[in-house]
DNA sequence: TTGTAAGCGTTATCAC
DNA sequence: GTGATAACGCTTACAA
């Protein structure tokens, strides 16, 4: 069942059923309801592939993240789908994984659906060495590309991100202030956001005249139960440390672990900060002071200037906005 | 740039440049070279939309879930995208709430895109009134539909589900042959598979020799902190318990709030279980025990039935396989 | 092995 | 308002 097949049983040209299907107004209400009738009768719909030939565009977007399942990335996956779906696109998405050659695949299995725009979750797109970027530089030749919490520049390329470095400082400050001496930080990769943190965090330090802040960073990859294991070593080793400031909920649930094994009581001798607002925050017992760094606005926004891009408007290319903290119980009041 | 332009700059056919295009062996190897080359010189790329036109199919499906941020349909939609992209397919993801409305429109949304085939994450989907039912049947007739963890009968349509009624009865004997005399059940929704939990848990306790077991189920609708009061209320109610058994993870963080608040000792005066092995159970503290409903395992089988659905097998419908429980530390052993 | 030409099912530009 | 008809850019018989 074709447009032909419509226009043949309503007596009409295929030009009138498609000016029909499109809504457009230079149909007579008459024709209008013959031709729907028939639409109606044989639950015709028109076919998708020849539609989108025509337009060149099949309203449909890419969204690359590194894993889907991370309660971050599935929260930003779950609010840009949102935001697609109210403006009528659809959204495919793609898991790379941390290979720079899976980025690569993923970025082409979407590109070589014709999609309208990508978007990257994440700023473990951005790659340490600029030639590694290229691939993205070079697909934005082509199609807008939204980088969501990371920052590349070039031509089509658009940054929307919150102000980590800020809000890890400010976690940091907070937890000085409410009388820690010796805080320690915990990261999980290096990537753009990651290192905005550190730099945060170290600056609080500086701020608070701790003059060795370097020693005090410690990388924790891996599954949760090393993290555990990880601040058991720190302890081993005769750093003392009496607050973990850490980059994400996951990271700082491992540190809850570790306090609570330890019998060291929270947040009265150990304090405790998460990353992400996410529901591992509020799920640990006691519930994680965490930053929430605002994916939903980051979302809205993030599409709400594709659209704006569509239509031709001329974009800053960083959109940077605040993060906020969310104080919970693992750091102390007043 | 297109097939002609191509063509013409290498001095062939287009039928040779699609040839080329689509790796036929019916080229010679310097004509295959000439074209390749001129290929990698424009960087040219089909064009998705009349490929897809001439093909019939964009080698895309359709991912239905209710909210891609819920930790178990994340985790499924990850593994799902792993194994489409293997035999590769992209996958359009779309989030519909529990709205049946919204439900139709997202299908909607994904059809009109001609998708290869529908997955559906979660009973969810499975509607308690038949005729709800109908617009899946419906799209089934031209489209391979599969349902991951529910169950729908209809011509073209494949479930995949795990032995939630089993599963659910196996771990609460293993609470029971632990010394609990008292479960209660906490679950959020009643559908298709939340409702088989339910009867596991009753025949349990059916076979410990409770005979008010329905009175042990309570419902815990909303937020997190809600899980909590209502765990409160049911103290302040009179009934005794010393155990619970909850429908997923999350509920389970409740209960253990509950009992860190409560000062009971995990689990030698009262034990926990989850359900659905996600990272909840193992960010908590104590790590919680939990029964792995095997998402990865439900994906790579879903995928499997799709390639041989495509290859025009005819295949079971219905296809079951078993839970099995991870034992953590809010259950004692031995 | 290669080329010609007929689809595929729309949208959009003309006339009328 | 409506109807021919030419794109859109591929795939794939069928010829050569």
């Amino acid at each position: 069942m074709n447009i032909y097949d419509i226009s043949k049983k309503a007596g009409v040209s295929i030009a009138t059923v498609s000016r029909v299907l499109n809504g457009s107004d230079k149909v007579s209400n008459t024709t209008r309801k013959k031709v729907l009738d028939v639409i109606e009768e044989y639950r015709y719909t028109p076919n998708a592939f020849a539609r989108s030939l025509g337009l060149n565009s099949m309203y449909t977007v890419g969204i690359l993240c590194s894993d889907s399942s991370d309660v971050y990335q599935a929260q930003a996956i779950y609010y840009l789908e949102r935001e697609l779906k109210k403006n009528a696109y659809a959204s495919m998405l793609c898991c790379t994984g941390h290979q720079l050659e899976e980025k690569q695949k993923c970025l082409q299995l979407l590109i070589s659906r014709n999609v309208d725009a990508v978007f990257f979750i994440g700023s473990h797109f951005v790659e340490e060495s600029p030639e590694s970027n290229d691939y993205i530089i070079e697909t934005a030749k082509k199609t807008p590309v939204f980088i969501l919490n990371g920052e590349l520049k070039g031509k089509n390329i658009y940054s929307i991100l919150c102000d980590d470095y800020m809000a890890s400082k400010d976690i940091t400050d907070l937890i000085f202030s409410h009388g820690s001496t010796s805080p320690i930080y915990l990261y999980r990769t290096l990537n753009y956001s990651g290192k905005k943190k550190i730099h945060g965090f170290l600056k609080s330090c500086e701020n608070h005249g701790i003059t060795t802040s370097e020693k005090r960073l410690f990388s924790c990859p891996g599954p949760l139960d090393k993290t555990c294991t990880i601040l058991e070593n720190i302890k081993e080793s005769g750093l003392y440390f009496d607050s973990v400031i850490s980059a994400d909920d996951e990271l700082a649930t491992g540190a809850v672990k570790y306090a609570l094994h330890n019998h060291l009581s929270i947040p009265e001798d150990f304090q405790i900060a998460g990353y992400n607002n996410s529901v591992l925050s509020t799920c640990s017992t006691p519930e994680i002071t965490t930053v929430d760094n605002r994916v939903e606005y980051m979302c809205v926004t993030s599409v709400s200037l594709m659209m704006q891009v569509f239509q031709g408007q001329d974009l800053p290319t960083k959109n940077m906005f605040s993060g906020s903290i969310i104080e919970h119980n693992t750091t102390r009041k007043g």
